[in-house]
DNA sequence: AATGTGCAGATTGTAGACAATCCTAATGTC
DNA sequence: GACATTAGGATTGTCTACAATCTGCACATT
């Protein structure tokens, strides 16, 4: 299975660097991910006891890394009951895709005008895994380098907190595509279409890019929204996914010496 | 004092309704108010005793609204060191306004589009809220109005994504200028500068719209870098204000019946 | 005077306990 | 059968205690 890397879903969050990672940290990021992925369901409450129990930590810390999900929009807190995870039906799409093209749109508009060369190579590089994956034909491999490939661009106009916003949607898109359909389905052309944005972006063609994000965004929420014709071929997920559980996470590094 | 009301602050983060607020919601409401208001001052530590005695609680709940404070990037988390407001240089305004520009240009959109002529005029009576503000001369609740101003424009827009972010841009935008300058200072023509943008959004001149409301921002920051000339009029904060300090929190309400 | 070391007190991070609340199954009534 | 009530177990929210770590100050050394 194909994600945003453990880096990617990790490291936008910070503004400064941390010496070393806390529990709380490492709790949300092992979180985050069990969403992503969808170990976590979507409007699934979390067991504190059991969670903390998999997880090898106490109550405590899990409850502070969850009320930062909480605030991130990964979860839901409702006091008595608990927390769970959000849910993103069909009514709320258009406002998370209006948000999700607003924040891409930006930072395309600010990484061509930076002339990064090396940021561009970064997209170019997971558009090529974005091949890859399509080359396997399972839906949750391409639907993870497609969101990675989306997320590489953003994080590589470098604005904080556009990357950091991002790393959120990316977990909310796929909230909601699991939230609005039993299946999980990625367009059959994925890699193809968007080597167009690669190339806009390589030409440093700012409103061809914004341009054919745009028209992609609101296609895929018209698809999600069952408004689009059929003419757009997709593949669905394998029946038999390997099933993911959660373990314990790691203990935080040693703090370096000195 | 003025600034965003309560409920502004308070309301946007909450993507479903709860039916009473967590002791975890009431504290974080109140830290967020007392790092808008400059009562826990940029870079200062929260001295967890302290605050949760302040405050009326413990430290369990107190620790996680942090933790929520974390994650929308107003205080930051040094394992071991405990936590402490964000701060936010110079070297990062440049990356917060276009972020705040990205948001604010595409609520104006939003709205504009939406023809929702309540949200409009719930923008123009924050406008006047700014005009009564700038009869006092009082730098801060000019800054406050202004601020209120932007974010009511944004909530008009009625995208929670959008809403969201900006709540916290807003407290972001008072922390960069704490810590960019001793002194609080705002434009002296604030509100007549501000009718135009209430103008163009009244005349649904999109366009127009978003190139105020882009000139204005980049103004705003070039003035904080110190890069713009000295044509604009400014007004600073009176030598005495008003010390506010931490009390306890409201007890949450009882549940409603039923 | 500048630097290094040690120690006591303060603070943080986490675990466990307990009261309050929720949830579910069993039972009773119509 | 449908609906209401009750009780017990599960779970949540908060508090307190304790170990680990940090901070600041006093004293020693160069």
């Amino acid at each position: 299975m194909s994600h945003p890397s453990r880096a990617a879903l990790a490291a936008a969050p910070s503004f400064s660097r941390v010496a070393r990672p806390s529990t709380v940290d490492l709790i949300q990021n092992e979180l985050r991910n069990a969403v992503y992925a969808g170990v976590l369901p979507v409007g699934s409450p979390i067991r504190e006891v059991e969670v903390a129990t998999q997880l090898g930590v106490s109550r405590g810390p899990l409850r502070e890394a969850a009320q930062r999900l909480v605030q991130e929009g990964l979860l839901v807190a409702t006091p008595g009951r608990g927390m769970r995870v959000a849910t993103i039906g069909a009514d709320r799409l258009p406002a998370l895709y209006a948000a999700r093209k607003s924040v891409e749109t930006t930072a395309a508009r600010l990484l061509v005008r930076s002339g990064d060369d090396a940021a561009v190579a970064g997209v170019r590089r997971a558009h090529e895994e974005l091949v890859a994956a399509a080359a396997t034909e399972d839906a949750r491999q391409i639907g993870g380098a497609d969101l990675n490939l989306h997320w590489t661009l953003v994080a590589a106009a470098g604005n904080p907190w556009l990357t950091r916003w991002m790393t959120t949607l990316i977990v909310e898109v796929r909230i909601a595509t699991f939230t609005v359909s039993d299946e999980y389905v990625v367009r059959a052309d994925s890699a193809p279409s968007h080597a167009v944005i690669v190339e806009r972006l390589e030409a440093r063609d700012e409103e061809g890019l914004v341009q054919v994000l745009t028209e992609m965004l609101d296609g895929t929420v018209a698809r999600l929204l069952g408004r689009e014709d059929d003419a757009v071929e997709t593949l669905e997920e394998p029946a038999d996914a390997p099933e993911i559980t959660l373990g314990p996470i790691d203990a935080p590094d040693e703090p370096p010496i000195g």
